[in-house]
DNA sequence: TATTATATTGCAATTATTTGCAAATGCAAT
DNA sequence: ATTGCATTTGCAAATAATTGCAATATAATA
C-alpha cells in the first residue's frame, strides 16, 4: 500500500468519527479535504482498507452497507430487527466460539465485526404484553 | 400472506435446487412457469419470506446477495476468503453461543444462518508454505 | 535524474437492489 | 355475483455498489 492516498485520510476521518460510517458518509466527510475526489475511488480504498484489516465492512440492515475502523480490542453487535436499536459486546465470548468452530473444523475465522440479528429485551417485552392483550381483548 | 402468488413458486424452486441462488438465479428459474414476472417482484417475494423466516438471506463475498430455503435443522457457513471454499456447519455449536450471548444480553437471537469468512486449512497450509519458500529463497 | 514497474484514480458504464405509485388480484362479507 | 379492502404486481425511476480502461501518481531501480 502506498502511503499517500484517499486511504489515510479515511482512516483519519474513521478514527474521529468513531462511528459505523456509509460509503456516502465517508465520501462527504473527506470532500472537505479532497474536494475532487471520486465516489468510486472512496469505494476502492474502502474495499483496500478492509483487506488490510484497518476497518471493519458490515451490512447492520440499514440499507445501505457500512464501515468502521478497527481499533485494538474487536467488538460485534446486536441489532433489533424491531427498533433498530444496537446493542455492542466485547469479543471474549465471541472469541471463544470461534476458537471452538476453528479446533472443530481447522478453519481459522477472521470475522472481526459480527453482527447477529434479533429481538432486544424491550422489543420482547412489548410483544408479550401484545401477545396478553390479545388474549384478553376478545 | 396470500396463498397464490410467486412466493410458492420460489419456494418450490428453492426447494428443488437445494443451494444459495441468487435473486436472478431464483428469477430466471421461475421464468419457465412465470414468463411474464418481474424481477422486482422476485426481490419482493424473497424479502417476505425471508421476513417469515422461510428463507433465508446472506452475503457470502460473492458480490449478490443469495437465498436459501430454510429447512428444518439450520446449518451456518465457513467462507475461505482465499479459494472461495464453503464449508458448511450444524447448528449445534452455533446454538450454544447464541445461548450464552443470550444469557447475558437478554437479547433473542434470530440469525439463521450464519456465514464467517476467514481461511480454511488448505490455504493456510500453502500460505505456510509460500512463508517458507520466502524464508529460504533469498 | 531517467526509467520502469506497480498502485491509484477519474470517469463512464454496468450490475445489484430498492422504491413510488397506479393497476391488478385475491379474499371475505354482503 | 358484487362490493370493499388489503396484498401483490409491473413498470419506471432512484439508490447502491462494482468494474473496465486509460491517465496519473508513486516507489523502486538503474
Ligand atoms: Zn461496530
Ligand atoms: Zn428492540
Ligand atoms: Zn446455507
Ligand atoms: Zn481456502
Amino acid at each position: 500500500m502506498r502511503t499517500s492516498s484517499v486511504d489515510q485520510i479515511i482512516i483519519e476521518t474513521l478514527s474521529k468519527e468513531h462511528a459505523h460510517l456509509t460509503s456516502l458518509q465517508v465520501f462527504e466527510e473527506i470532500r472537505s479535504q479532497l474536494p475532487a475526489v471520486n465516489l468510486s475511488t472512496v469505494y476502492r480504498a474502502l474495499e483496500r482498507l478492509v483487506k488490510l484489516g484497518k476497518v471493519s465492512i458490515s451490512d447492520m440492515g440499514t440499507g445501505s452497507t457500512v464501515y468502521e475502523l478497527l481499533a485494538d480490542g474487536l467488538h460485534h453487535h446486536l441489532v433489533c430487527q424491531k427498533c433498530g436499536n444496537v446493542m455492542t459486546i466485547g469479543h471474549e465470548e465471541v472469541s471463544r466460539f470461534f476458537a471452538t468452530i476453528q479446533q472443530q473444523t481447522q478453519f481459522d475465522i477472521v470475522t472481526n465485526h459480527l453482527i447477529l440479528f434479533g429481538t432486544c429485551k424491550a422489543c420482547q417485552a412489548a410483544s408479550e404484553l401484545q401477545k396478553d392483550k390479545t388474549t384478553t381483548d376478545n
